[in-house]
DNA sequence: TTTTTATATGATAATTATTATCCATTGATA
DNA sequence: TATCAATGGATAATAATTATCATATAAAAA
C-alpha cells in the first residue's frame, strides 16, 4: 500500500467520522463522494465529481454532489476555491486554505508551496488594522514543464 | 479643484484618448461610462455602472456596460476583480494588478496597501520555477472601524 | 425486527451574471 | 454629405448553482 492510499484511507475516514459525528445520513451516494474526493489530488469541479459518481450509481443527480459539497464545506473538510464563471474547484485531499498556482498553457492546478503564505496573514493585519479572516492567494503562469515544450516548439504560442 | 477631481479628470482623458488612438468610437454612452468609471473609487459592479448611466442616458442597454468593460479590460484601462458568483467589480481608477481587502461587516473593498506584493510575482517564481504571469491576492476581514462597533455592541453579530 | 420520522435524493424549475445574436443606428473618415 | 464599419439596444442563449418538492431511506425508537 503506497503512501498516497495511506493518505487517501485517511481522509475518507476523517471525512466518514465527520459526517457521522455531526449526524448526517451516511448514503451510499454520500460514501461514493467521499471516496472520490479522498481519491482526487487534481481539485476537481463539481462535473468531475459528477462523471466519476456515475460510474458507480448511474442514477445520481448532480443536485446531490452540490449538497454533498455544500455540506462538507460547511465542516471544513473541503476547501471551495472559487473561479468566476467558471465552475469552482475543491480540494477535500488538504481541505485548509492554501494558495494554488494554475498552469495556463496544460490547465494544471497545483498546491503553491509557498513557505511564506501562512505569515502573510499576520503581515496584512499588522499593516492595514484589519482582523483577517481569510487570504487568498492564487497565481497563474506557466509551469517548468510546459516552458520547455515551449522552447522546443518556439512561437506555438 | 481638490486632488481627486484632478485625478479623476486625468484618468477619464487617459482612457479617452486610448479608446481614441485604437481606433474605438467615442459614442455618448461610452463617454458617459469613461465619466462614471473615473469618478468611482469603490470597484462598482456592472449593474452599479449602469444605474449611474440610467440617470444621464435612460435608454441604454447594460449591454453596453458589459461591452464597453470588454474593451477597456483588453486595452488594460480597467481592472477586473472576479467574484465566483457574484458580480464582478472594476477598477479603473488603478487599471493595474494590485491586492483588495474587503470588510465582511460593511461590505467595503479598499486597495490594500500592501508593500510586499510587487516583490511577491518574483519570490513565486523563484520557488516554483513557474512563468508567473498573474497573482490575485484578495484578503477578508473586519476593518478597523467595524471592529470599533461591534466593540461598541458587543454580541451584535 | 418492525415502526417511525427526520433527512436525503432526484427530477426539474428558478436564478443570476454574462455572452451571443442581429438589425437599426451612428461616429469617423473621405 | 455620403459611405460604411463599428456600435447600441433588445432579446435570446448560456452556464453554474440553488431552490423546490414529492418520494425514498438511514437511523433511531419501539
Ligand atoms: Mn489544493
Ligand atoms: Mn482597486
Ligand atoms: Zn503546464
Ligand atoms: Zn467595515
Amino acid at each position: 500500500m503506497g503512501k498516497d492510499m495511506k493518505q487517501t484511507t485517511r481522509r475518507f475516514q476523517q471525512m466518514y467520522e465527520k459526517l457521522k459525528k455531526f449526524h448526517y445520513k451516511l448514503t451510499p451516494q454520500r460514501i461514493a463522494i467521499l471516496k472520490i474526493l479522498s481519491e482526487r489530488f487534481d481539485h476537481p469541479r463539481p462535473e468531475d465529481i459528477y462523471d466519476d459518481l456515475q460510474q458507480q450509481l448511474p442514477t445520481t443527480s448532480p443536485a446531490t454532489v452540490y449538497k454533498t459539497l455544500t455540506v462538507l464545506k460547511k465542516l471544513k473538510e473541503v476547501l471551495e476555491i472559487q473561479y468566476s464563471h467558471e465552475s469552482n474547484r475543491y480540494d477535500a485531499v488538504n481541505p485548509f486554505p492554501h494558495p494554488h498556482i494554475f498552469c495556463t498553457a496544460c490547465q494544471k492546478i497545483t498546491d503553491l508551496d509557498f513557505s511564506e503564505y501562512d505569515i502573510l496573514q499576520k503581515k496584512i493585519a499588522l499593516q492595514t488594522g484589519y482582523h483577517v479572516e481569510t487570504v487568498c492567494l492564487e497565481v497563474a503562469g506557466v509551469c517548468p514543464d510546459c516552458q520547455k515544450i515551449s522552447e522546443s516548439f518556439p512561437g506555438s504560442r
